[in-house]
DNA sequence: GATTAATTTGTAATCATTATAAATTAATTA
DNA sequence: TAATTAATTTATAATGATTACAAATTAATC
């Protein structure tokens, strides 16, 4: 799907919810749309918006954020690092994707695929606990760090 | 296992790691200990510690906080509100619990049993990322507001 | 085009958390 | 047991992310 039609979603989306559609908004999503890196803060989104429409608040971007949050345009996601990233939410997903959080080096990276439409099912039958969405976050070692970590006890 | 061996147990931990043992650090994990209640905030725990210890200071708790969560004798989270909550680490426990959070009125319920050895194994080998821990909340409604969801319907 | 309520802007305020500097103290050693 | 020393604590200031505010602007509607 490419990203006009995406954005044309989104404006529809908007209008649905009697949300006005301005430039900052229009520009804020596209910017989302447009750049391929996903969990990015707030901060590095307001830089990103701002090289293209210099007059836009960095009030402005949250509760477009905020906005966008709310209509599940995308998943706002707190790692422990004291600021809130946002990831936009793939075409017809219904869940947020997972990720796994490199304990070495930072990285983070995407799983697309649903692994836990089986606990789902698990959770909703033995706890009585009507599952919406969910959130899951691996913390280990990534396949870079791991080689670099053998390769530093071969070198010692 | 009762609260003055797992105290001790954590006293040794301490001692291993050369931290100093000192009667706040004592009172913040005796208060931990003896609450049964989990994902309290830095501030929340600070407050119960107080009631026992009145000289103590906030700046403590964290920096208290914070060497359990290295020693893995706490897990810290955080969830979408801005402020980090604690849990305590279930004896011999190798993962956190999962949490059930309410959309509705917002409780946090735990699961206790790991539901994902079959999914770290996955991300394992699909992706080959070393596990070492994950985190998993599933967002939806509790049975209670369930009924009063359905209460209320029946209502108008 | 006029009306109106929503939105934006820049900035101040707030809230959680961390840093700082001086005073205290746990652990070690004589 | 007392002296030493580095770690720790305290109160408070500083920081950083996020939100609130008031005045100005503007999108949507008629």
């Amino acid at each position: 799907m490419n990203i006009e039609s995406m954005l044309n979603k989104i404006r529809k989306q908007l209008h649905e919810a009697s949300y006005k559609l301005t430039p900052q908004r229009e520009a804020t999503v596209l910017v989302l749309l447009e750049n391929e890196k996903d969990h990015l803060s707030a901060e590095e989104i307001y830089m990103l918006v701002k090289q293209k429409s210099p007059e836009i608040g960095l009030a402005t971007v949250y509760r477009t954020l905020e906005m966008l949050t709310d209509l599940k345009v995308v998943d706002k996601l707190s790692f422990n690092d004291g600021l809130a990233r946002y990831d936009l939410r793939k075409e017809g997903a219904k869940h947020f994707h997972h990720h796994l959080l490199c304990l070495e080096c930072g990285s983070i990276e995407e799983v697309e695929e649903d692994l836990l439409l089986d606990v789902e099912e698990i959770v909703e039958q033995r706890y009585l606990f009507l599952v919406k969405d969910h959130r899951l976050t691996f913390h280990g070692v990534c396949n870079a760090c791991q080689q670099k970590l053998k390769n530093n006890q071969n070198a010692q």
